[in-house]
DNA sequence: AATGGATACAACCGCTATTGG
DNA sequence: CCCAATAGCGGTTGTATCCAT
């Protein structure tokens, strides 16, 4: 048994909204606010499902949207982000004051993507289109196992017993590597508390990792201090997001 | 002028995450 | 803790428009 649908599917209507239906929507928002979009098409008199109102809204009727072609520079913003964050959209678009997560998806699959692949760069990796399908070389973790490999037949009956010997003592090239993989931030060096004015002087240029991606707020951050992206100097700056790895 | 393919983008669908009873 | 309702996200589809033939 499934979810009951969020709405009364034989009584909306489908497709392309109306001007009416715009200004209905429009209307109801202006006086009780965004929210509750399940209740929100029978309130406004609209044959809608509240997640349609709401897509609508968001893309397309919000008055703080941006209209008109992307930027160059925004443009340039997009391929960063999106190297650095991969497909997540809203999370893009929330450093595109004006931009919304649906249209940087509809520009990246009709613009961007064609543009990386025609300088030669794969879109998803954001890596030179020959470097897709390199080869990569696996190394053995235990010591000597090549070498076991290419002498493992034809052997003598004492030398086999021998080879049994070394597999039960082999020596391990990586006896500390733990495959319990964890996400956190990469090593930042812990500064003393004189050098942080000039960390943050450095810094004017680049944010800690956390605030690059926005995991920390910068504002809070004893090493940023300011805003992420340029908020502190009120500039679009997306060149902070350069990582140094 | 008619037609068919390419393109752009609005809207939909299905899924997951979050929230509240 | 559980479960249903809701919000939000990303992938996909549908359709209007453009352009070449």
């Amino acid at each position: 048994m499934g979810r009951s649908p969020c709405c009364e599917k034989a009584h909306t209507n489908k497709g392309a909204w109306t001007k009416e239906e715009d200004e209905r929507l429009v209307a109801y928002i202006k006086l009780h606010g965004e929210g509750c979009w399940r209740s929100l098409p029978k309130a406004a008199g609209l044959l809608r499902c509240g997640k349609s109102c709401r897509l609508r809204w968001i893309n397309y009727l919000r008055p703080d949207l941006k209209r008109g072609n992307i930027t160059d520079e925004e443009d340039e913003l997009i391929i960063k982000l999106h190297s650095l964050l991969g497909n997540k959209w809203s999370l893009i678009a929330a450093r595109l004051p004006g931009r919304t997560d649906n249209e940087i998806k509809n520009y990246w699959n009709t613009h961007i993507r064609r543009k990386l692949v025609s300088r030669g760069i794969d879109p998803a990796t954001h890596r030179p289109l020959h470097e897709r399908h390199a080869a990569i070389k696996t190394v053995p973790f235990a010591v000597g196992e090549e070498e076991d490999k290419n002498q493992s037949s034809g052997e003598e009956p004492e030398k086999e017993e021998e080879e049994k010997e070394k597999k039960k003592t082999k020596k391990w090239r990586c006896p500390d590597l733990n495959l319990d993989l964890c996400i956190s931030p990469p090593f930042q060096k812990a500064f003393e508390e004189d050098e942080i004015s000039t960390v943050k002087e450095g810094l004017a240029l680049s944010l800690c990792f956390s605030c690059r991606l926005g995991v920390k707020s910068s504002s809070e951050c004893k090493y940023c201090g300011g805003g992420f992206l340029g908020q502190r100097t009120g500039v679009l700056d997306y060149r902070s997001l350069e990582t140094n790895y």
